[in-house]
DNA sequence: TGTATTTTTATTGTCGACATGATTTGGCGT
DNA sequence: ACGCCAAATCATGTCGACAATAAAAATACA
């Protein structure tokens, strides 16, 4: 393994920002889109190598990562980025949905001008990707938006198990991504432009219902392409 | 500062278990229970004289509090005990009642009969320890009784948030501690009785509405404290 | 040849020391 | 006396090396 990232090139801006937060950050992006797989282990001396830094920066950003469940530490082992835990997945459906409802409902009540104006932005991105097709900026640029929209309800306790929530389901939408076609992103932007409205005119009830409707679409989607090849839960390590 | 804890002195077995774990667990409970002030400083070397070990393992156990929001770290300062955030309680006590909700249904749905079984060698506990008047037991108890049905409604997203949130408001409970009478662990104790009889019949709806009631009484109990004073109260949506 | 046991090996866990950066202290000029 | 700049301070951030541990490999034995 000699993949020689932009990381150990610009060993001095690396210096100035932050040895171990970038790490984080870099680690956590690669999981979420899908660079690392899911299940393969992560060797803290490589990494420490990559990046250019010795290993006690490394530790400190996989400890993170592992509270926030992307790895999975083996004690006195090693490490591994986090399996999509299948079997799981009803309860992740549940919670999602949950989430969702909890966050839209709040989102139009307690929306500021500022929030509604961010929203917006960022449903106009989606829109824009939706156009040009580009599937790993809308599935990046959708999870955002969800994101606006549960930290304009103003309940951080709710944003950050959603925000949560929706870097693994960026990650399930990723396995799936040569599957996407054009029709479901736009039955998406519409849906967006309805949750959007209702945040804007607090019109709490109808937020419910259109989150409830949006999530169960993506559930339906995920366990449709789920069960249509079952086979990749064998290939997949559990 | 010389307050030598049990820590330092057996330093064998120490290092046969594990050397950050134990930090962690440690840290953990005391600033759960109130020996560590909120807000107040951590020194890495003052915490590594302390446990007769490196500061790697304390700094270790620290970045875990911190990604769970018990400690705050300042990047280049210093780190602290979480403070107890007074402004953001609302949304505290909107998270803690919808948790009590789902989690008590999903334990009304899912139990198994081994469940129930746990639930109720809790529920006997927290009886005892309201007999025997021992307010600290009441709230360690407390917590690991509505933990034990979160996990029984064997959903981990919800298990995990519903136990921070049990934990922030030990936390709460500790602060207000003296101000405990003995009819409201009473209280308690009969609608926890009630609520595992709802799980253990899965009758979710019954589940449901016990624990809405259940939090309502803990969340106007805490406000009631802190409305002593000061009214945050008044914007609360229940 | 198969199995139990020892040795090796690879990786994590821990350590003590140094580098860095922000705050505080002290000196200087006005 | 006041405010500004420099130097000391002090906790954190990082490093390279060592120790512990669990899997794998090698060896001994039946």
């Amino acid at each position: 393994m000699t993949v020689t990232g932009p990381e150990q090139a610009d060993q001095t801006k690396r210096k100035r920002g932050k040895g171990a937060g970038a790490v984080y950050d870099t680690l956590r992006h690669e999981i979420l889109n899908l660079t690392l797989a899911p299940g393969s282990p992560i060797d803290e001396v490589r990494l420490s190598e990559r990046f250019g830094i010795s290993r006690t920066p490394i530790r400190e950003a996989l400890v993170k990562l592992a509270g926030e469940g992307l790895v999975v530490t083996l004690a006195n082992r090693f490490t591994l980025v986090a399996p999509i835990d299948f079997p799981n997945l009803p309860q992740f459906f549940d919670a999602l949905t949950l989430m969702y409802r909890v966050t839209t409902r709040l989102a139009a009540a307690n929306r500021t001008p500022d929030d509604v104006a961010v929203i917006r932005r960022l449903q106009d991105a989606y829109a824009r990707a939706v156009e040009a097709r580009d599937v790993a900026e809308m599935i990046e640029v959708n999870r955002n938006f969800h994101a606006a929209i549960a930290r304009a309800g103003n309940n951080r306790y709710y944003a950050e198990l959603f925000e949560r929530l929706l870097d693994e389901g960026r990650r399930l939408l990723r396995l799936y991504y040569s599957s996407f076609n054009d029709d479901l992103p736009r039955a998406y932007l519409q849906e967006h432009e309805d949750m959007v409205q209702a945040i804007e005119r607090q019109d709490i009830e109808a937020a419910d219902r259109i989150a409830e409707a949006h999530a169960g679409q993506i559930v339906r989607q995920i366990q449709a392409y789920i069960t249509r090849d079952s086979r990749l839960n064998a290939d997949i390590r559990l």
